[in-house]
DNA sequence: ATCAATGCAAACCTTTTGCACGCGT
DNA sequence: ACGCGTGCAAAAGGTTTGCATTGAT
């Protein structure tokens, strides 16, 4: 079995791109990462932390060309960008519940669109946003000890 | 009749802040304006247009002001951060559709989380996100011309 | 060997802050 | 007259760009 790295660094190739040291730490980074959205910043902090000779602008650029791939998704909340590994799943059409506290994403099953399609009439609708924020059920636990 | 400016001005007034030329101008602006979010640093551009002696500075710290106050409600949309009036419906809960060629907002009468509440055992959801985006109707007439 | 990718420094854009002056109350 | 609000300049924070050097293929 594949593991997503090596499905992700596929892509990277095939999009005729080299696979440098940099490159590949970002994506080992980011698959740790996996189930949960990272504040850019901190990634971009984490990242010279662990590799103090890696430059922020490596960073910033690699996590652009990544999310062109589809390697990565990107997000702004609370004014902050976010970004996620997304490797497998990766033309599903779903939404969000994120939680506040571990940052754990998990997908929505149901899309709320087509409660809203026949709401707005003569309209066209050609994007949607949609995400929940709270506590995750195990967080939810530690937060009522 | 009560004009949404004469609500508005008394709301600031109320707060305990003074009633500036800027303020005031600022507010008709935002008035002007009244149905559509508008870019953030595009509503500073357009302000310092219109009053060339006015100070960016001046156009961020009221706008802080009037969304504290309530006034003004602010969006992240594509990475920029979008501002609209709000003086009516003060305190009402509702989603948007927000068309992408005019910038009109029309409000949802619909929450989508209803339906949502049920689909995390054991979480907790303690916000959410969700707009529309699109055509609206006299968009869509254009469009198709 | 080639050309893309990196690191560095500097620019950029939006937003915030400190401070002396001016204006609304 | 008092003190908040303004303008200016400068800083801050996140992100992008230009360019010479390094490194993957």
């Amino acid at each position: 079995m594949e593991t997503t790295i090596e499905r992700a660094t596929k892509i990277v190739k095939q999009g005729g791109f080299k696979l440098t040291k940099q490159r590949k730490s970002l994506l080992e980074l980011l698959a740790e990462n996996y189930q949960r959205y990272i504040d850019l910043t901190d990634l971009d902090g984490k990242m010279r932390e662990l590799y103090p000779k890696m430059s922020y602008t490596t960073v910033y650029r690699n996590i652009r060309e990544f999310s062109n791939l589809g390697l990565v998704e990107e997000q702004q909340h609370d004014g902050k960008t976010e970004v996620k590994f997304q490797c497998d799943d990766l033309h599903q059409h779903h939404h969000h519940f994120i939680c506040n506290r571990c940052g754990k994403v998990q997908e929505l099953e149901m899309c709320p669109l087509n409660f809203f399609e026949e709401q707005i009439p003569g309209s066209t609708i050609t994007g949607h946003q949609f995400e929940l924020y709270g506590l995750c059920a195990e967080c939810t636990m530690k937060a009522t000890n």
